[in-house]
DNA sequence: CTGTTAGCGCCTTCAA
DNA sequence: TTGAAGGCGCTAACAG
């Protein structure tokens, strides 16, 4: 016969037999009420129930069942945060701002994933709703935005990534154009020409926009713009090893890159190694996003600073102002270049 | 006067007017229970109610109460994650598996972080116990063993990196001493004598740990310890750079240097590169973790890998078996050393 | 197969 | 300042 390794749940609620305030009254010899309020501290209660009633908490090690009082209060102080992957530093970053934004409110983030899969995005949505959280925060969501909109109905949203506007819904873009504008004119700067850019995914606006801007800093240097310098990537370091590895198979000259993002310039910064190519004496690079890792690798990555953590903390602070019912127009921060070692003027 | 943003909320319960089994049991002339039993899939429901029911749920666009069905269960299906820091590739890595042991289970995880702050610590975990967390993982808490066997009373918690035996207390930890010697061994192999250990912060235990596995495969090849070799560290690049700098400003001479973890290696190669050092022509180099970057740095380096995603995978697993009231016995998955290209024989 | 009923733990009028 | 009472949305006996 086996033995039983805990206390059978009761029938229904509460597991084992937690306390509750019922205990605590009666413990302190006072009502449910007062110990509510007491908690609440809506009221005031007299200092010999107040003592009575702390001596019954601590005795029975009383702690407030935090799901009743949302169930109750038709308010669960949460609000979800809906990422692709919690192990990309991308989301990690704002996830801090986002932490950094809540702290003192009482609000707790709900964290979720939906692995780049816009299946799983609308389910992992709907479970928070689910789960009464009285905001949602989207980072890099691919939701259409019709889809987003009707959501925003049910509860107030703030995506990143996006220009949107409404009632209740709000986007927060960062301008990646200018992002690759500035990335490019620096490299034309030190009279790069022939000017690599490995590329983000195909269908991703912001890695659109990139190239866009590096188009008009090529085109604001009169330099033409070759099809052949474009390669593709997938904003993964693998991406931007094979494409360079395959530009160079291929023997097309180039001084610099432009990479879509940092971990893609990494991977070029590999397949660039593997050749017997130096950074930058032979070629100069630039990545995008600046991640923590960008200041200590070797040499240390010239980049475009995306302000995660600030974009993180408006997003999460405007949510809190959309729940509040009070309108918000969050600012957007900009992007600036970072230069480092990885970029030299051309020989 | 202001113009109201948002819908009053009534006075108290669910925000504005969301749907509830009640408002789906009139529309679908049924009662409530019927509701209930189709959405748990409990009981039989005759198709004729069924479709009823579907059409009513469509068209008010129901969303169960998860709050309210938990309360009543005394399930919250969820289970606490307790991290140090989202923003640590260390930390994610484990996250992602943990989200793969719960992946059709109906357990979400509610992920904190305490920022390395004891004192935040604990207020998270009683933060997760108020919130009816059915388990608690606890990724690399600093918390004292007594104090986590007590909550283990409230709630059955499964801690990485310690060791821990308990009726609803598991402890899981790799076998860092041992990861310790086989980078240690790896550098012995090719020659160097001289090898720097660049060293955890003094108060953890792994660090500790790895650098007795240092010790180990020193005296092993007759190599004495020499203390001026170890030098102190954070665990981040901050602390390798330092470290290294220093070292090399006194002078001190060293073939190889094994560091405490890789963002550590990280800093400490940019402090060799400063100097005009090349890895692994000059100095080899090895690290301990093996971040998803490490494979991608130039040179790709040498280091000992951890297995986060088992590891979070396994506790998760172990976690769940605790919640059932089953015994749980989790294997540690094995460290192993992958060689790279930081390390080379010794001149 | 279905409806009635009694709560889960907490909060909040209402009346004293 | 305090207590009694009703109810948040949902579930799980218990009858029918």
């Amino acid at each position: 016969m086996p033995i039983p390794t805990r206390r059978k749940r009761s029938e229904s609620g509460n597991a084992g037999g937690a306390v509750t305030t019922v205990q605590v009254a009666e413990a302190a010899g006072v009502s449910i009420a007062t110990v509510s309020r007491y908690l609440s501290g809506q009221a005031r209660v007299s200092e010999a129930k107040r003592d009575a009633i702390d001596a019954a908490i601590a005795q029975l090690k009383f702690k407030p069942n935090l799901l009743a009082r949302s169930l109750k209060r038709g308010r669960s102080m949460t609000i979800g945060v809906l990422t692709q992957d919690v192990n990309s530093p991308f989301f990690t970053e704002t996830l801090v701002g986002v932490e950094a934004a809540l702290e003192g409110t009482g609000y707790q983030p709900l964290i979720v994933s939906s692995h780049w899969r816009p299946a799983e995005e609308a389910d992992r949505i709907r479970s928070l709703i689910g789960r009464q959280v009285e905001g949602i925060l989207v980072l890099i969501g691919s939701l259409p935005q019709a889809q987003l909109l009707k959501l925003a109905e049910d509860v107030p949203i703030v995506a990143t990534g996006r220009e949107l506007q409404g009632q209740r819904l709000l986007g927060l873009r960062v301008d990646n154009e200018g992002g690759g504008y500035l990335a490019t004119r620096h490299l034309l700067e030190l009279g790069h020409r022939r000017i690599v850019h490995a590329a983000g995914p195909d269908d991703n606006v912001d890695a659109a926009d990139r190239l866009a801007g590096y188009r008009r800093a090529l085109a604001e240097f009169g330099v033409a713009f070759d099809r052949k310098l474009v390669v593709p990537g997938n904003f993964r370091e693998t991406g931007g090893l094979m494409a360079l590895t395959h530009l160079l198979d291929k023997g097309v000259s180039f001084t610099a890159v432009f990479a879509a993002n940092d971990q893609t310039a990494f991977g070029a910064r590999l397949a660039l190694h593997r050749r017997g190519l130096r950074v930058p004496e032979d070629v100069s690079l630039v990545g995008f996003d600046d991640l923590p890792i960008s200041a200590f690798v070797t040499p240390p990555l010239t980049t475009v600073h995306q302000p995660m953590f600030d974009i993180g903390k408006a997003a999460a602070a405007a949510l809190l102002r959309l729940i509040a019912g009070e309108p918000a127009a969050p600012e957007v921060p900009a992007l600036k270049l970072v230069v480092r070692e990885t970029t030299a003027r051309v020989r």
